[in-house]
DNA sequence: TTAACTGTATTATTTATCATAATACAGTTT
DNA sequence: AAACTGTATTATGATAAATAATACAGTTAA
């Protein structure tokens, strides 16, 4: 399904909680869709089964997906109206990245045609 | 000279780091200047001079200061060029990011008055 | 109904990282 | 020479990540 480097020190439920998010948002996961089960994901990983389940309790606490008991883990219908405050985080945690990329000489030509390649490629309303 | 969040779970050397970062980046600390000493910048913030020298060893690995023996650390010139080194490491931590903004609904024109906002307040070339 | 699947929760253990602490060494400044 | 600088090393405690072993509850399908 997707790889997870095990010695970056990036931990691994993080990079699961990354990689569902990028299956999700790419549209290559759709709409009720069901994730792999706990169980057979940590076996397929080679992980353990908590690891798994830590990465899908962030992905449901973020609305990404939901889970039910005894049935198994889905893909979470999108919000239709922006969500004011997931916005104001995510300026918080881009706001420094864009300063720091500035003064490493970065464009804003440069800058754009990021926006355009992350805006490109995605199911848009 | 700047505040630390000891309960915040983010390492006090990150902090620091970005900090320092920031003071640079924003031109509130001039190239040469001097950094205060590990020793005395330990002392201020009470945390252990250990904590403050692995700060410095990262900010110095990334390029914002430099260090010599005896005499202190202080505010590395930028380079003039572009890196593109670190330029690409740049949109890579961008990227997903972006794509994340997209998904929660962030149109183009709210990303666009982020760019403008930590363009601002540089000082430019 | 029963067996095999789901998510969820708990407790214990190991490992790694962060931070502190106490030194020590080498170079610079006054 | 004394007092400052950065740098390195070793040890210890605290915390988070990951593993491991169970257990419980709800769902599905034979």
């Amino acid at each position: 399904m997707f790889e997870l480097d095990m010695r970056s020190g990036e931990p691994i439920y993080e990079q699961l909680v990354y990689q569902f998010k990028r299956l999700i948002i790419e549209g290559v996961m759709e709409v009720d869709e069901k994730l792999p089960s706990v169980r057979d994901l940590a076996g397929q990983l080679t992980v353990n089964p908590n690891t798994i389940q830590k990465a899908y309790r962030e992905l449901e606490a973020e609305g990404y997906i939901y889970s039910v008991k005894g049935r198994g883990s889905f893909v979470q219908q999108r919000e239709e109206q922006s969500n004011t405050a997931k916005i104001e985080e995510m300026k918080k945690r881009m706001f420094p990245l864009l300063r720091e990329a500035f003064y490493l000489g970065m464009t804003r030509e440069e800058l754009e045609e990021i926006i355009r390649d992350a805006n490109g490629g995605m199911d848009d309303d």
